[in-house]
DNA sequence: AACCTGACTTAGTATACCCCAC
DNA sequence: GTGGGGTATACTAAGTCAGGTT
């Protein structure tokens, strides 16, 4: 892994020379057993959360909360070193500013009047088509995207002007889907072979086509803070409630049948289920199960049952799985009933009215009970989720609007209606004691819109990227601790895309961190290394415990300043000690309007993915080969993100499966080709008309075979590549989509084959609104 | 400034579903 | 028609960050 940072002046972490799956790889030998089938119980997880195996060991969480306890009146005590004038960009802000807001404008809303019936018409005319059709449509949108690329040439006015940006490529638009064709035909044919899931493609279209799209981003945005005028919904769906065990179903407590009561069954079925995961094996798991367990049995099973281990729950166990066979193997009648009915529950409890439009809501079911599932070595596991009732929720809707009625016999916690917020209805849960939400779809407006303002900020973080990290070098030699420690944290916040790590509640949660919650025990310092100097080796465990393994060559200026954060200090103490998330982002927002750590994860992921496209694709490879290097340029982010996965349990079998289809191919391929000598010789003894059409079919086999090895090989080295990284996280949170669009547009690849459906609709105000010239 | 809480985004995993080869 | 493999979706935990309170 390449993260020297030599001809890279900012220390961005982007644009390296290797290839970027080194890092995970490296961590992964380390992180993962030798055969994952020989030892099933061992999982990834698992091995990420042993304890990190640095010479100064890991500390408690008593000794941590006593340290941070001596840090924080400390740092109180201590005076700073000298008393500098405060951080001042002024300037850096201003810039911005304009920047700023200029992205939230919007447009003029006459001229969009003016185009709106146009529009409508287009989307008439799309909405049931057939396979040729779309095959068609696919070849004029390339020949749209060649028209748009001659005018670029002739000097056309690219819109990139963030916000607002939607006039040009309306217009645009109008262009792209009449002018006839740039591309030639071999191009031409190519597409239209490689589009083989038209069926699918059809299939979605016509699912879409039944919803009137709503391009919200035309339109103007609320008054600041107000997030709708009026919004109606049926409330949460409930869960099920509990259904007793049939009667040959029993629980037993040391080998003998226990009937239980309602309650305590209900809890004992949550772990039953769950008899056959890794987390029944977990001791706190287990205990914290039992404790939840005992509290809600009567006081007579309180008595009898004393110990887990004298509990059997495999009849149970049993009797869920096959069930859920049973289920599986339901008449195709009884399965479309049942698709119908949860098709029922979507349409009615699944969508809800926000100023006018339907809207699909993203999680309309309460959380159903049962046992916490708190990740990587999380003190609460194991511990019982309540079940959720009506008089825990509470609803927000407008003052208007039809109120949702309860279950019957129940009421509603509240009712309320605050349009500051965007969630329908809430409740507390009863293990953190969080808030949770029942809010909208990604493909909603009120997401959509914030999403597009995120990427909006991080577009002006770009234009001031450089002064700020001009200043946070400068800092890296402040006689102020503070300075110094922001300055650092900023760094690797900017280089290595590390979240900012807000401080946790010991024992509540399991230990992870961030960038301002680094531990000294999370860093190890190599003045050389592997003919590297000044070699940092990150170890922690970040969000979700998944685990951060990094080394990482870093400028003179820090090295010597991880020394001296470093001193006299324990493995469990905070390494910046004078800093916090929330200083560290009141400093940002001075530099800049909106600017707070993640703004950089997001504007490097954006960027990277940018670059990495520039310099990997290749204009004259098929789309199967774009479509490779697009993967590539994804995965240099999801690196860079650190966003891993488990390796899929059947990625063996489906990597030898695809290994045993390209050998198939070879094999054909090369029958092909003998074909074709012989078809050769054929024609020059005979030159008659039949010999050279068959010369010509021959002919056209090998080509055919040839690009469908081509397109196998470059599948096998794309799965590769993916094993243990997760692409979805940063197409879904970092990527500016605007990006992806106009990658499309430019190499001519077909939308579909970068974002599904889904996707489509979280993205369908870049789609419209990006043209090929969109740049980041 | 610390602390707490609410609102929202980001995250990995479990499961449902669909399609293709047989 | 079926089973398996792969993708899409559902689910919910775990972060970030801002604003109010002490």
């Amino acid at each position: 892994m390449d993260f020297v940072t030599e001809g890279n002046s900012h220390g961005v972490p982007h644009l390296r020379e290797e290839p970027l799956a080194k890092k995970v790889r490296l961590g992964a030998e380390e992180r993962l057993p030798a055969s994952r089938d020989e030892n099933k119980a061992v999982t990834r997880r698992q091995v990420q959360n042993t304890p990190l195996c640095l010479e100064t060991g890991s500390t408690s969480a008593e000794e941590r909360k006593r340290r941070k306890k001596r840090k924080v009146s400390g740092a109180k005590a201590e005076t700073e070193e000298v008393g500098e004038s405060p951080g001042n960009c002024s300037k850096a802000r201003a810039l911005e500013q304009e920047n700023l807001n200029g992205a939230k404008g919007v447009e003029e809303k006459v001229e969009r009047d003016k185009e709106e019936g146009e529009g409508a018409e287009e989307k008439e005319k799309s909405e049931v088509k057939t396979e040729q059709e779309l095959d068609r449509e696919i070849e004029v949108q390339k020949e749209g995207v060649g028209e748009a690329r001659r005018k670029k040439v002739q000097g056309e006015e690219a819109s990139e002007d963030g916000m607002r940006g939607k006039k040009a490529n309306k217009g645009r638009k109008k262009g792209a889907t009449s002018k006839p064709g740039c591309l030639g035909d071999s191009r031409k044919r190519k597409a239209k072979e490689e589009d083989g899931g038209a069926r699918k493609k059809r299939k979605e279209e016509e699912e879409c086509g039944k919803e009137d799209k709503w391009k919200w981003w035309e339109e103007e945005q609320h008054a600041n803070g107000v997030k709708w005028q009026q919004l109606e919904h049926r409330g949460p769906y409930f869960a099920p409630a509990y259904e007793r065990l049939p009667r040959g179903v029993s629980f037993y407590y040391n080998g003998k049948p226990m009937k239980l009561s309602p309650a305590t069954e209900e809890i004992a079925t949550f772990y039953a289920k769950m008899l056959d995961h890794d987390y029944t094996r977990k001791a706190i798991f287990k205990k914290n199960f039992f404790c939840d367990w005992t509290e809600q049995m009567t006081s007579e099973e309180r008595k009898k049952i004393k110990q887990l281990d004298k509990c059997d729950f495999r009849e149970i166990h049993e009797y869920f799985v096959e069930r859920q066979e049973a289920q599986k193997a339901l008449p195709k009648e009884e399965k479309q009933k049942l698709k119908k009915e949860a098709e029922r529950i979507q349409e009615e409890y699944g969508y809800c009215t926000i100023d006018g439009h339907r809207e699909k809501i993203g999680n309309f079911k309460t959380e159903p009970p049962g046992l916490f599932r708190g990740r990587g070595d999380h003190p609460k596991m194991g511990r019982v989720k309540k079940r959720i009732m009506p008089e825990d929720v509470i609803i927000n809707c407008s003052k208007g609007s039809k109120i949702p009625k309860p279950p019957p016999g129940h009421k509603w916690k509240e009712v309320r209606c605050d349009n500051s917020v965007t969630w329908l209805a809430s409740w507390t849960e009863n293990i953190n004691g969080a808030i949770k939400y029942i809010m909208l779809n990604p493909s909603s407006k009120l997401k959509g819109e914030k999403d597009w303002q995120k990427y909006e900020i991080a577009r002006c973080l770009k234009g001031v990227v450089g002064k700020i990290r001009a200043q946070y070098r400068a800092d890296w030699k402040s006689k102020e601790m503070k300075k110094r420690q922001r300055s650092v944290a900023l760094y690797f916040i900017d280089k290595l895309a590390l979240r900012a790590g807000n401080e946790k509640e010991e024992g509540e949660t399991a230990d992870t961190v961030g960038c301002c919650s680094l531990r000294v025990e999370h860093l190890r310092l190599h003045p050389r290394m592997d003919g590297k100097e000044n070699v940092v080796e990150f170890d922690f465990l970040g969000k979700d415990c998944i685990r951060y393994y990094n080394l990482v060559p870093v400028e003179k200026q820090v090295f010597k300043n991880l020394q001296l954060f470093m001193e006299n200090k324990g493995p469990g103490d905070d390494l910046f000690d004078r800093l916090s998330t929330s200083t560290l982002n009141k400093h940002l927002q001075d530099l800049m309007e909106g600017l707070t750590a993640k703004v950089f994860r997001t504007y490097n992921a954006s960027i990277t993915l940018q670059e990495q496209l520039d310099a990997l694709t290749n204009e004259d490879d098929n789309v199967a080969a774009k479509l490779l290097s697009y993967n590539r340029a994804n995965r240099a982010v999801a690196i860079l993100c650190n966003h891993q996965r488990a390796t899929p349990k059947t990625f063996e079998k489906s990597m030898q499966n695809l290994q045993a289809k390209i050998n198939v191919k070879r094999d054909q391929l090369c029958d092909a080709k003998l074909e074709l000598k012989k078809a050769k010789a054929d024609c020059r003894t005979k030159r008659d008309v039949k010999s050279k059409a068959a010369l010509e079919k021959k002919q056209k086999h090998v080509e055919k075979l040839e690009e469908q090895l081509e397109k196998l090989v470059l599948q096998a080295t794309d799965k590769e590549e993916n094993k243990q990284i997760a692409l979805g996280t940063s197409k879904l949170n970092y990527l500016d989509p605007r990006i992806s669009v106009a990658w499309c547009k430019r190499f001519c690849v077909p939308i579909e084959k970068i974002f599904n459906k889904t996707q489509r609709e979280k993205f369908a105000w870049a789609i419209d609104m990006a043209d090929e010239d969109f740049v980041f």
